[in-house]
DNA sequence: CCAGCAGAAGACAGCGCTATCTTTGGCGGG
DNA sequence: CCCGCCAAAGATAGCGCTGTCTTCTGCTGG
């Protein structure tokens, strides 16, 4: 006995476009342009609908629209962690952009797992985002493959590429990698060490830089290189850093793959009563907030975090428009030399 | 020209269960039960169903499906920050639950500030979620009622209440400033101070309970709150520590409302060489990794944000399935005792 | 002065599913 | 032996929107 204007049990009380266009008194097809903001509504009648849906506290319904349009209001991000800060920190910029613009934001934490991932976009790509942000390069094929002929548009975060047509948000790792090698050079430190932890690609491309920079300086050893494939932690830079020194008490600078590992080697140093940087150099990466205050502070490599969030975001946006974009955009890092190198 | 069960320009190439359902040899609706499960399918049929499925790689469409039956398959939570790691964790625990059961998680970070978290209800509210996961109970009277009025099932995380039909899963802010108290005394401080900033609703419960045991051993001193607005750093926990002994040199423990600040005292203290815990004592808040590992060990009180998450991920769950459920689980926290108190 | 046209509004159909009702067929008991 | 009943399958009708086509204005220019 009810109309269908009205809300049932299935709406539960939320209004629905017939209700504002009734009480707007156009049919629903115009309300819904008007809110839509699509021109050819003329102006009284738009501003009336828009009053109707004010006052009956409307808001489409996104299934519904998204059906009939064929088209969603959500991106996907995937992120290999979100234990560390390091991919929050992205991952806050990203929903700082699309808020305000009523795109949700659906996230994806695959543990450092490829296969995880895999199976993250096989269950989002139904959800027909409008694009996705992914982290890195490193996927399977499956996953290339279904990201492809999805064609989903997706911007790469972290890394970057200069393959044509892929766009990418990032720095360079390597070269990261490098300035830290050169700048314990230049501190006169000649038993350079790459402690590292969680293996993933960039913490690869990090040792790299550093590597080839020492072989270029004549002072690489690949007996100073200590990968651990387990998650790092200060915990674990702790231990690492005790082993490294055990095993090679001369060395007399050590880069880390992270902060974490740095700082925990900062506690240990000190517990070991070993002078940093007197007796041995550190320095980390990320620049994490506390950092800047360890005793004694950490010099370590700044990576723009929110930013490269932020500039994936609006690099998507901009291709979801159709406007020209630069596909890879690099954001630099830098050095913040402290009191521990 | 394409029959209308073949993939078209909208569906780009995705099968429908239409596709399915021919690919069997069954109606829609048997399929679409036969992959839901439904018992009046009969064995046989599932069967040939399911295959027929798996090699089109078919999915449901979640917009079409939440549309027809009026049920989403999402949750949203809502959290007050996500540059604080605090959160990231029960947000990670409740991801470990719902992904395997297929359910989406919406996340909307309301930066600790009320009218956002109202916006976020409203905007999220038309997705129908299953359920909600709520930070605290401070919120908006507008906020209250939509929720309310919209029926949604919501789970409280972070603090308890015993208000009947509230379901919530926590432990006491205020039992743990009390803990914290007690602790210091114990120790035989006297002059003891509260340190805090982001000064939300659970950072006052602690300070709350720190008082009153403060009063009840009758060596409680106003003067010794040092309440900061702002966002809680390491930074700030350097400064704070400075500005608190210049005024009060006579402070022999300070209880911090959370561990960046304890972190950041404790370097700062280190810097001024004030001995901890020889001239001072400090306890934090959240325990968090990096504790353990600082110099002296920082004492802190470790509280379950991811057993939070996860369980009252469990409890939704547990109510939406119409069991029976403990409405609010307490799951305590731990002083860790270590080398700073 | 009227054909022609652009602009503004509406009618209609259908997106891909599922709730609900209806039909079909197989079986046991009176 | 037939009726009724239950289980299993299908037909039908939307869910709340938007794409597309159609209609109806009112105005311009020849």
């Amino acid at each position: 006995m009810k109309s269908p204007t009205h809300s049932n049990s299935r709406t539960l009380g939320m209004p629905t476009l017939a209700q504002v266009a009734e009480r707007a008194g156009v049919s629903t097809i115009t309300a819904s342009r008007a809110l839509r903001g699509v021109a050819t509504v003329g102006a009284d009648l738009a501003e009336r609908v828009r009053k109707a849906a004010d006052e009956l506290g409307y808001v489409a319904n996104p299934a519904a629209r998204m059906l009939a349009s064929a088209r969603s209001t959500s991106v996907v991000v995937l992120v290999p962690s979100l234990s560390n800060q390091l991919f929050v920190e992205p991952l806050e910029a990203i929903h700082e952009v699309m808020r305000p613009r009523g795109i949700e934001v659906l996230i994806g934490d695959y543990h450092y797992c490829r296969d995880e991932e895999e199976r993250l976009v096989r269950n989002y790509l139904p959800h027909r985002p409008m694009g996705m942000l992914l982290t890195g390069f490193d996927r399977t094929e499956a996953t290339r493959h279904l990201l492809s002929t999805s064609r989903i548009p997706c911007v790469h975060m972290m890394e970057l590429s200069d393959a044509p047509g892929i766009a990418s948000v990032g720095f360079s790792q390597q070269a990261a990698g490098e300035a830290a090698a050169k700048h314990l050079l230049q501190q006169g430190r000649k038993r350079l060490a790459y402690v590292a932890a969680q293996l993933d690609p960039r913490v690869m491309q990090r040792g790299e830089g550093f590597r080839r920079a020492l072989q270029a300086a004549g002072v690489y050893d690949p007996a100073l290189e200590l990968l651990h494939p387990l998650p790092s932690s200060i915990g674990l830079g702790c231990q690492l850093f005790r082993e490294l020194m055990q095993r090679h008490p001369d060395v007399d600078g050590i880069f880390f793959c992270n902060d974490d590992l740095a700082q925990g080697a900062l506690f240990e140093a000190q517990r070991c009563e070993m002078a940093v940087p007197g007796r041995v150099a550190m320095v980390g990466f990320n620049d994490l907030p506390a950092s800047a205050h360890t005793v004694p502070r950490l010099s370590s490599i700044h990576t723009p975090r929110t930013e490269v969030g932020r500039e994936a975001a609006n690099l998507l946006l901009k291709i979801l428009d159709g406007r020209p974009v630069m596909p890879s955009i690099d954001l630099g890092f830098e050095l913040r030399v402290r009191e521990s190198s």
